[in-house]
DNA sequence: ATGTCGCCTTAAAGGCGA
């Protein structure tokens, strides 16, 4: 790359056999450092390798049939010194968290990368709403042990929840599932253990949304909810130059019901090589 | 509008999840 800044980028690809040549082209035009994904929809198996590996970055990958499944995107020249496939300690059936501590050349200090997909949740009080509540103070737990206030954490995903009442389409239901007050709480939690909405540094009041329904022309009409983030850690949050949505894969031919959301910062000068004359 | 997708199934339309 011409510049040091480095790009991430998290995309809810809604089945990443059908979405593939979407990834590819994003990677061909945007040049992503790094692009976390989720609902693969597929197997890890059926994960292929060889057209990231063309245009010069490798993927880990975590699926399962049908649902789920998450991966993070990134160049081959990192190093994934420590992987985790799920939540340390949390036992569940669905593939919704890839966690890597990553080695990356010419820089002192470790980064952490974690795709993550939130589970839906359905509609409020359900079973599945009690599941997602738990799955996410899991995360919540095993985020505040990596020590946010300290370490370097990227906590990317489609976490399933509209932060703030303007993250939301004011035809959304109060209290309906995605913005209830539960959920809201359950996440203000995992963002108070160390982390800074990357889009919100940059965007701090306007109206943006990483979602809409395939169906009523949702997109055409702009009716959206904010559900997919990016949370830096402490030390990063100096860092973010730039954040935001891009709605122009919204717009290509069959496409997945999210956009991209992406953050573009610089390291940190603690992260960066020693410089020559240094001792 | 129960409005659209994507994936699955004793294959063809229907169920599930989102």
């Amino acid at each position: 790359m011409s510049c040091d800044a480095n790009r991430f980028v998290t995309w809810n690809v809604n089945s990443l056999k059908v979405r593939l040549p979407h990834v590819l082209r994003y990677l061909d035009e945007k040049r992503p450092t790094l692009v976390a994904l989720q609902e693969l929809k597929c197997v890890t198996e059926q994960v292929p390798t060889e057209p990231f590996a063309e245009r010069g970055y490798q993927i880990l990958a975590f699926g399962q049939p049908t649902y789920n499944g998450v991966a993070l995107i990134a160049p081959n020249e990192w190093q994934a010194q420590e992987v985790h496939r799920g939540i340390p300690g949390f036992a569940d059936d669905a593939a919704r968290l890839l966690a890597v501590e990553w080695r990356i050349p010419a820089q002192t200090r470790p980064l952490w990368t974690v795709s993550a997909y939130f589970p839906n949740g359905q509609a409020v009080g359900s079973e599945k709403f009690a599941y997602k509540l738990r799955w996410i103070e899991a995360l919540t737990a095993w985020l505040a042990a990596l020590d946010p206030q300290r370490q370097a954490i990227f906590v990317m995903g489609d976490a399933n929840i509209a932060p703030e009442a303007r993250d939301a389409h004011p035809s959304w239901p109060e209290e309906s599932i995605h913005v209830s007050s539960a959920e809201r709480a359950a996440w203000a939690e995992l963002v108070a253990q160390g982390f800074t909405d990357a889009v919100r540094i940059c965007h701090p009041e306007e109206v943006l949304y990483s979602w809409w329904d395939y169906r009523q022309g949702a997109f055409r009409r702009n009716i959206g909810l904010r559900i997919d983030h990016i949370l830096v850690s402490a030390p990063l949050a100096r860092c973010v130059i730039a954040a935001g949505v891009d709605r122009e894969p919204r717009t290509w031919q069959r496409p997945s019901d999210h956009a991209p959301v992406w953050v573009e910062w610089l390291p940190p000068t603690n992260m960066a090589t020693q410089s020559s004359n240094s001792v």
